[in-house]
Parts: structure tokens; sequence; C-alpha cells
DNA sequence: TCCCATTTTTGATCGAAGTCAAAGACGAGT
DNA sequence: ACTCGTCTTTGACTTCGATCAAAAATGGGA
């Protein structure tokens, strides 16, 4: 496993950034802006790159720009829970703990904006405006783990799966244009993970689901072919 | 269900709170103690009592004084996950939606403390501090759900139940001293919901760990006979 | 103290998802 | 186009926890 990161070329302006308008950073204005593009890098990671492992110090602060990274927590058996895939405009900190509670790494290639811990701590310190920005994303986040307890704990292989590609859909129609195929970058393995199955019945349920003509496989995603169906399918 | 709440005589002073020096209102000073108690009410809940419901007006945040809730979701066939118990010095109204994305109820009888949305938010807005508390609790109350998440995904039945005996037991230790007999007020369908399980599998495991020598099954709770034992499962 | 409703426990059986195994598809590199 | 390694799919079988059913324990009220 790659463990570097490998290291942008230097300092950005923010005013330009692509996740300028929903990422944390949302909520300054220029001259605040300006500060904190100051004591932000960006950092390119390589597909399968590890950002942070779980259980080490948390020296950094990331703001997704490009790429998914997949979250996931590893108990001592190697057993592995992903708790979520962040997305451009989303952001790794939130919780605030000294150490990483989780592992993140990149699916694909990708492209974050790190602060170091301190320096984005002391700007963060005395603005209000920028502290409720905080909030407001750590209150989605913890939405999200809450509907994501309901599926873990409540919902059947076929829901798991439904729901699944109805939020990724949504998900990322919130960051880009939707085309007529679903993109699945992640694995099977890494489905399964998320979604506490193992990768052959999540392999089984994308069969299912497309016998059933609700989805067609193709080769890196899925066609939704009847929304309406997964809809009821993840709902209920 | 009962779903009306005791309203409380009048309003109270903050500074001989029980629960003042662990809760939200940790983070403030004797003036602005006092500027909060102005806009707080108690609320006595009788055992049973739905405090608010999922998908309703959330138009006041609470913070809990005495006893024990149960968070929970529905999904429309009536499933229900619990995905936490509030206890004496948590605050309901972390996520900050207009909605409430959960309901809660009084597992016992309970002792809130009540802040009307608008100028609970009013108070906030402009105190980096309490800005700051705010995110520090729900930075441990994503950490907890990433966790459960772990639990509800990639653990067994055992080593669910012993989880939550030692969560519980770690977190009742928190708020109060600990005796020999690990109280448990909450029923075993509010346990099984909790970890995604059936009623009859958490009394078979129960009773498991009872005949393993681990727990002593007693009327209201359970004896932790073998605490490092519980850990292992609770762990590995 | 005795009832009766509710909760908990136990037993028997079932089934959804896991495990083990092998075949098939895909893609990077030659 | 071919090869090798990886990922995905499919099949056969097993198992853990769910379901269905009933007995036992608990507790509040007459």
């Amino acid at each position: 496993m790659k463990v570097s990161l490998l290291e942008g070329s230097h300092r950005q302006t923010c005013t330009d950034c692509a996740v300028r308008g929903f990422a944390i950073c949302a909520a300054l204005d220029k001259t605040e802006l300006w500060e904190l593009a100051n004591l932000s890098r960006h950092v390119q990671c390589e597909p399968g790159t590890t950002v942070f492992a779980q259980a080490t110090m948390a020296t950094s602060f990331f703001s997704v720009l490009e790429g998914v990274l997949r979250l996931y927590k590893l108990l001592p058996d190697g057993r592995r829970q992903i708790i979520g895939f962040a997305l451009p405009g989303d952001f790794l900190g939130l919780a605030g703990s000294a150490q990483h509670e989780f592992s993140a790494d990149a699916v694909g290639a990708a492209l974050l904006c790190q602060f170091s811990r301190a320096s984005f701590s002391r700007f963060t310190e005395n603005r209000p405006r920028f502290l409720r920005r905080i909030n407001e994303l750590a209150g989605r986040e913890l939405i999200r783990a809450q509907e994501h307890m309901v599926l873990l704990g409540r919902r059947s292989a076929e829901e798991k799966v439904a729901s699944f590609l109805i939020g990724w859909r949504d998900r990322l129609a919130e960051v880009a244009r939707a085309g007529d195929v679903l993109p699945l970058p992640m694995s099977r393995l890494d489905i399964a993970d998320y979604l506490g199955l193992t990768i052959e019945t999540v392999s089984r349920t994308f069969t299912k689901l497309e016998r059933d003509g609700i989805i067609r496989i193709v080769t890196g995603g899925i066609s939704l072919l009847d929304a309406a169906r997964a809809e009821a399918l993840s709902a209920a």
C-alpha cells in the first residue's frame, strides 16, 4: 500500500477554486479567503494513496477538490467498515479529535487542499461565521451517519444496494453534471464494506437488480433504468 | 403513546445545575450563563414521553439534565433503528436542521432544559467560544456514530452485545458513580433496535454471556463479572 | 396476596446472507 | 493480439440470526 502523498507545486489562489461555492470556505469573504489561502497547499493523490490512517496524529485538515476518497475503520482482525465516501467540497477533520478516527484513501486520482491543524485552528478560532459553517457541515455529516446507521442495522441487502445507488446518484448530482450512466469508481469490495455486506452478495444483488430491469450494469458504473423502482426499494 | 410534555415550573438558575460542568453550557462565563438561563425552561418528562418526533419542525433544542432518552429513526414499515441513548449533559439539536431527523423519547422519567430554536441561535451567533463548544460536542457525536456504524455493519451478535455493555458502562461512568451492577433502564427491545438485532437474539446472547461467566443478569441491569473478557469481545 | 398485562426467556424451524470454490471478464503491459 | 493478475460473477453449501410459538418471569393495581 502506498502511504505517501505527491506534494503539490505551490500555494493557490482560492478565488478560482472549483469547489469555492460549496466547500467549507464558502462562508469566507475575499480578505479571509486570501488569508486562508496562505495556510493551504494543494496535494495530488495517486489512485489508492492513503491520505491518513486511523489512530495516527491528526496534524492536518483536508478539503477535497477533485476525486473520491473512501473513509473507513478497521477492526483488529481486518474487518473493514467504510463509513463514507468523500467528494469534492467535503471537509475532513470535522470531528476535530487529536487522532484520526478513521483512515482515508483515494479511490481514483484525487486533489486535496491541505491545512495544518494548528494554523487552521488559529484561523477558525475567532470567526463565528466560519465556525457556524463548520457546524453546518458537521451537522450534515451527522445526519448522513444517522441515516447510514438505519441502513446498516435495519435494511435488507437489496434495500442497501438500492439505497446506495440512489444516495450516490444524489451526492454526485450536487457536484457534477449527471450523465446517462452513474459512474461507480469504487470496487465491489468497497461497496460491500460500505453496506455491511460481502462482495458476493453485492454482486448477486446488482445482477438481480439488472434481471429485474431496474439497472443496467456497464463498465465503470450502472445505468438507472427505473429510478422510481430503485427509490421505492431504497425508501421502504 | 403520550406525546405531551409536562411543563416545568419556572426558569432556573444555571449556576447550581447538575450538569453544569459537562453540558453544552460549560463554555460559558457567569454573565453569559445568566443570559442563557433566561432563554431556558425546565421540562419534566414522564417515562415513555415522546419529546419530539422525526420529520416535525425543530422549534426547540434540548439539553438533558436527568434521565435517559432513546433517539431513533423509523422506516415507513415500522422497522426501528435506535441511533443512540442521550444521557445527562447531552445536547439535542447539534445537526441544526429545520426538521427533526429522528424521534426522541424518555426511557424512564427525564428532566430536560429546553431552548427555543430562534433565541438559542441568536444567543449562539456571535459567541465563538460557545460555537467551538457546540463543534466539540458535534464532533464527539460524529465519532460515536462512526463507531456505531462499524458495530452495525461488521460485528457479530455477541460482539454487539458486549460492545453495548462496555460502551454503556463507560458512558454511565462519565455522569454517575459506578456501582456494582450496571443499570439497564431500557428494554431488551430497545437494546435490539440499537444493535440491529431482534429481541430474541439479544436475550439469547445475554443468556450466553451469563452461562460463560462474563455477566450476571439481575433485575434492572447486569453485573459485569469478567469485564476483561467483555472488553476483549467488544474490541475484537 | 392474587391477577393480568407485559416483558423476557427458551425452543424449533427457516431463510437471507456468508463462505468456499471456480469460472469469467477486464485491463495494463508487452 | 496475447498474457497475467485482479476484479467480478456464479454456483453449491453452510451458518448465524430471524421468525414463529410458547413458557416463564416480572411488576403494577385491585
